[in-house]
DNA sequence: GTTCTGGGTATGGTTCACGGTACTCAGCCG
DNA sequence: CGGCTGAGTACCGTGAACCATACCCAGAAC
């Protein structure tokens, strides 16, 4: 993205972008980001992208506690990223279980760049536990950035980052 | 990814992705996101991608107090995220600012595809207040899920997971 | 009718994140 | 010399997040 005082000299100074002049509140990448925050509704999104779907299940693979976990279970089905659906295993009781929504899978973009981010920048010794690869052809998966027409983008300096209809002058 | 349990006919359950019994951990997705949790270490790295540089600019654009932000400067420095440079404008003493590092810059791919999804699940009733263009060309910037073979995946179901090399077998 | 299982609620305590405010410190400026 | 500015540090109070543990409840199984 241009960035203003730009010193490096392949960086330009964009005149329609000075970001002291304006008020990018309520910020989009915020308000992505605290779906993800706490650490526990992370950690409950992970899981359900990892195919959970029960109580039990995410409380052993998560290690949170009822408490918490009943806590951000409702708050995530409350913004509408996981919704309760009734199930019954012949058996036993009818119960229910939490799958994504449209809104939580189309997080998939964000929860992909962030593991293929960790496993470049944050390695582990023994290497990544989860490898995800294109169905029928075994390909990795990533994410690219690309425009509306499909040019590839491989620098920021590449993206023009400009204040949107929402944002107002300061002061 | 492939989900265990499926219900709906286009998922097919994958033996080689029983989620039960395999222990993930360290997870790719989870330390990723310790990056930007708590919701000050996410504030201060999205504004250092809107090209925000200095202590006290970022002091204002986050609102957060400067015992907080210090000790989140500190932080990302000392994760490799953000790094340190010295600059000395005419007629003040020489100071430091932060910037990105490439490994900052690489957590691109996350913010756009977190902003592009609040834009798009979490719309505000004055619009956007940043918007992304690619340079030159004009178009909207998005993320893309691809493959390695640069096939398109559209769905979550062209997406094998696999427990990888870190993966252990629980208990 | 007692037990088992899945899916929670209730209570209590600790740590951490964060806000508010005051203070410091170094250098340039007048 | 005193004041101003940018970049912090120090201290204090509040609330959120989290953990551990105990308990509850419905229905099926025995």
């Amino acid at each position: 993205m241009q960035q203003p005082r730009a010193q490096e000299p392949t960086e330009a100074a964009d005149p329609a972008w000075n970001r002291e002049a304006w008020l990018l509140e309520p910020d989009s990448v915020q308000r992505a980001l605290d779906v993800l925050v706490p650490r526990s509704a992370g950690q409950v999104v992970r899981e359900a992208f990892y195919g959970t779907r029960r109580f039990d299940d995410f409380r052993r693979h998560t290690g949170l506690t009822p408490g918490v976990l009943s806590a951000r279970l409702r708050d995530l089905t409350g913004q509408g990223i996981l919704t309760k659906v009734a199930y019954h295993d012949t058996g036993s009781r009818g119960r229910h279980e939490y799958r994504l929504t449209d809104k939580g899978r189309d997080l998939a973009a964000a929860i992909i760049s962030l593991l293929n981010w960790a496993d470049r920048w944050l390695p582990t010794p023994g290497g990544p536990t989860v490898v995800l690869t294109h169905h029928g052809c075994g390909a990795a998966i990533r994410t690219e950035i690309r425009c509306a027409h499909d040019h590839p983008v491989d620098s920021l300096g590449d993206i023009q980052a400009a204040p949107g209809p929402g944002a107002s002058l300061r002061d």
